[in-house]
DNA sequence: TAGCGCCTTGACCGGCCGATCAAGTCGCTC
DNA sequence: GAGCGACTTGATCGGCCGGTCAAGGCGCTA
């Protein structure tokens, strides 16, 4: 439910109860436990839900683009857009990720995205376009970057989406020094 | 308490009982409320002391250099080993910024933190030995950047404090591109 | 209309947890 | 040693919350 993603996101997992959703949500607490089998397993679909989400959104915008920089490139665009568009979901995922229960959860799905961000890295560095670097670090470093630039300028503050994302590839690709 | 620090950081504040940690420390629950006022209180003041010790931390470091660009570079340094030797505080407040109570606490902090950066950056700009980009908006990059790297690699993996600050100064100086 | 299974309700339960407080203990001063 | 204030104890309380369940609607088939 669309509905219980907000109400964690807002109000937080824990102090969120499972009363306060189904009140919010117009239902009996019944038709909860019919649908999920507890509070936590409710978490856990919404969090494969946005895992799933954002990397549908970042395959698709990265197409069969040829050139591996471009790729990279448009992954970061689209991962920017996509916390532009989830907020809550992003929100979510933050928090799960400093929960024991769940970092693993999630752990796995982010592996997955930065193996991908670290192939493209290994072609762009072997034809010469990338720096030599360990393609893995690199990758986690645009993690990083995506995910505080997301968090305080599209989460915190209202900047456009296409502005937060001109600056995190610009940094990634050439860092700050002249 | 050190203690506490532990603890919330090793099963999460919530799930964390003021029991727990009395027992744990092996006095009555009493002489808790005697010190702090509140659970909430006592994880504030332990978010507290760790932002005025990173602090720390990075003026020592910085010292008086004069090259802002060797003063960033030691800052970020400085906040790597930070994370190292304080884990469980890293944690404590990698939590402590997903909930709604806290997280204007920690905002505060973090943005004397960029200030701080983004005053060297403008240095560097003015003396063209950085790229003219937003200093605020790549001081929070490289903030996103030691987060990542310090807990992916730090915190999860074991890797020593030193190569993942060489990794980081690395990448944030000279971006992937080549 | 009788019977049945899917879905829904919301009062209720058991347990836990943050917080309180009456009852001390200990060491200090006069 | 009486008195006092700083500190400690742990039983106890009140409330909340995740989860259960007996009761019933509602739509279907026969």
């Amino acid at each position: 439910m669309a509905e219980a993603t907000r109400l964690f996101a807002e109000r937080g997992f824990h102090p969120t109860s499972v009363s306060d959703i189904v009140t919010s949500v117009g239902v009996g607490k019944g038709v909860f436990y019919w649908y999920f089998s507890s509070k936590e397993e409710l978490l856990e679909q919404l969090l494969e839900a946005a895992q799933l989400d954002l990397r549908r959104a970042q395959r698709g915008a990265i197409g069969d683009e040829p050139d591996p920089m471009a790729r990279i490139e448009l992954g970061i665009r689209a991962s920017v857009t996509w916390c532009h568009d989830h907020r809550d979901s992003l929100t979510l995922v933050q928090f799960a990720a400093t929960e024991a229960r769940f970092a693993p959860l999630l752990r796995t799905g982010q592996e997955v995205a930065v193996d991908d961000v670290a192939r493209h890295l290994k072609e762009a560095i072997n034809s010469g376009r990338a720096a030599d670097l360990d393609p893995e670090v690199v990758a986690y470093a645009i993690l990083g970057v995506v995910r505080q630039l997301a968090s305080t300028f599209v989460l915190g503050r209202q900047t456009p989406a296409d502005e937060v994302a001109d600056a995190a590839v610009a940094f990634c690709l050439h860092g700050l020094a002249r």
